[in-house]
DNA sequence: TATAATAAATGTAAAAAATACATTCATTAT
DNA sequence: ATAATGAATGTATTTTTTACATTTATTATA
């Protein structure tokens, strides 16, 4: 739970549904997770995955979503559900459970002046300060969820411009896997999917050379998926 | 939700927590959910999962646990959690967010007497009835999660009792493959794992000859585990 | 305008893993 | 003694994964 509405605790006598986003972005070649500092009591000030409660008339994907839309002014967010934390004690004071979601955001498109006003703050992942509750425990269930998945579906792209190079593409899955990849068997292995499309442009902003774009191709992806294709990429 | 305290749907003002379970077992080379005839209205009589209120002082895998043992008489079953359904108008009347979990058992340890109490019956799983309100979502949901938990994790081995043969191994992987498999890759892949020991004794309830039986090695499992393998296990 | 520098792009051979497939074995019942 | 039954086993082929070094397109600068 993240936003508490009054600054005293109080008794455990009504469960609380909360919901706390886990916002992934991917910059300049690392993996990096937007933080938020506490504005209210009891915490305030300490670093904290951004939440809301649960409105009775709302469905929990739009709670996600709406919480998305106010801090980062994006709309329409890939957002996944992690999993639900419950631990009886795991806010001292309420009993509240959290429904753990968490989101892929291309950095370049996200409002800054909104997430500046919300005190937050991009890290990269190996290096994630103190969080309040169990936060730290959702990221690093959702970071294993995000490898596994990057595995068996093209998820990377989310966190790409709409055009993005092979290297570019490359260096998401070496930021997500941690780990190396050889470029020629990235290339031949992702081509081979048939899920990219190569465009007649150019990104030239890390070599003379200059990399060729390409864009996702949805369509085939669907096809891919359908055909019962197990996607692993890397 | 499926425990309802009172008869009379009620207007939404309050934000209900329950937890739903889907239990699957094994029995004759058969894949089997557990499915409850509902005591209370409303829906009284329908099939559905069986399912409670989270209490304020429990843990959510402890109320999972709780269901279990109140309607199979089984303690410390293997059970994870699903996933979070939490559409607004799930539940008509109520507002009530379900955290589903799946519980695997082996339907030869299971307290019958419990499961006839609560008009319990066991379906196979390609010939399930309709349950109420998104119950069939969730089993459908919970089919495609043990699929792929299968493959990559020897989960399998929690629905067939401790000692058991290798034929009746792959009888239940092709009943939650839902394909065929061949005998000797799966055996040469399955004792590859090392993860499984040969017992001094044999079954020979399905044949003259009689096949011998295998306990699970957990150790092993956990050493393969934190090597970084990965269990594809057919 | 030639040259140096830089990251992008490419192919092939070897190793490992997955698949397809048919026969023999141990035991029981007749 | 033999027929019947499911259990157990090995090998060759195909597919997938891995390892690895050179050339190419372009820009900056000598």
């Amino acid at each position: 739970m993240t936003q508490i509405t009054n600054d005293l605790y109080q008794v455990k006598e009504k469960m609380y549904v909360a919901t706390d986003c886990i916002i992934f972005g991917f910059h300049q070649g690392k993996l990096k997770l937007l933080v938020f500092k506490r504005k209210l009591e009891p915490l305030q000030g300490e670093w904290s995955l951004i939440g809301s409660f649960v409105q009775l008339d709302e469905d929990l994907e739009v709670a996600g979503q709406r919480v998305l839309k106010e801090t980062t002014g994006l709309e329409d967010v890939f957002m996944q559900q992690l999993k639900t934390y419950g631990r009886k004690d795991r806010d001292p004071g309420y009993r509240c459970i959290s429904i753990a979601q968490y989101a892929l955001i291309r950095i370049d498109e996200y409002d800054e002046k909104l997430v500046e006003e919300h005190g937050a703050r991009w890290y990269e992942i190996d290096d994630l300060p103190v969080l309040i509750l169990d936060h730290n425990e959702m990221v690093q269930d959702a970071l294993l969820q995000l490898k596994h998945n990057a595995r068996y579906k093209p998820i990377g792209f989310e966190l790409l411009p709409e055009k993005f190079t092979i290297p570019q593409l490359q260096s998401l899955y070496e930021a997500i896997y941690q780990r190396e990849l050889d470029a020629r068997n990235f290339r031949k292995k992702v081509l081979s999917l048939n899920v990219i499309e190569k465009l007649d442009e150019k990104d030239k902003t890390t070599s003379k050379r200059g990399a060729f774009l390409y864009k996702f191709n949805y369509d085939n992806y669907q096809k891919l998926l359908k055909s019962g294709y197990n996607f692993e990429i890397a």
